[in-house]
DNA sequence: CCCTGATTCGC
DNA sequence: GCGAATCAGG
């Protein structure tokens, strides 16, 4: 018997997880990835409101989701006709993604359910953290090594990245992301 | 580009 | 009840 995975069903130990860590201020993404592989973002949001949570600390109603409106449009699946070549594999299509060691998005995160809780996120900015070992001098800097800078400049703590960078700019994938997202914006 | 949560709807 | 798809905002 192997028992195949356990993909869905929201025991009390997993709805307790997800409680907890939604009110803590983590997100879906965040708490799927903690939750478990076979757990995306959007079950996670999904329970969320099902349990009738969200709202974790929002006194304040900033965002009052405008109405879909007219979208009684039939939308997603449902297609009788196509029968020919299914898309069956729909577990694991996330590719892109090889290993990542950051805490982001559903695009990453993969723990045992041994470090459960103990990493923990650090409140406010989400900074690499860099080994001694990697941290670059200004003058260690070269061609491919992401030259974010870390720390204060004027002070001795202060660092490059260090890590391989991508050949689109000077920074490593995730430092990229940092520099260019949410500095742009209202391009859509 | 990527992210966030919200909502709907087929299962 | 569940979650993928979709939407809408950032």
């Amino acid at each position: 018997m192997v028992s195949g995975a356990q993909p869905a069903g929201w025991t009390d130990e997993r709805v307790e997880t997800l409680k907890k860590l939604w009110m803590e201020g983590l997100s879906a993404s965040q708490i799927a990835g903690q939750l478990g592989e076979g757990v995306t973002r959007n079950a996670v949001i999904g329970k969320v409101h099902r349990l009738k949570l969200s709202a974790r600390a929002k006194p304040t109603n900033s965002t009052p989701r405008a109405r879909p409106a007219a979208r009684t449009a039939p939308r997603r699946v449902a297609s009788p006709s196509v029968g020919a070549s299914n898309m069956g594999s729909a577990s694991k299509m996330r590719s892109s993604m090889p290993q990542r060691p950051q805490t982001m998005g559903a695009t990453a995160l993969a723990h045992n359910p041994e470090m459960e809780q103990q990493l923990y996120v650090a409140p406010a900015v989400q900074e690499l953290f860099i080994p001694e070992d990697k941290r670059l001098n200004l003058l260690q800097l070269s061609e491919s090594t992401c030259k974010w800078p870390i720390g204060d400049p004027l002070h001795k703590d202060f660092y490059f990245c260090g890590q391989h960078s991508l050949e689109s700019g000077p920074y490593c994938e995730f430092h990229s992301k940092r520099a260019y997202h949410q500095v742009d914006k209202k391009r859509r």
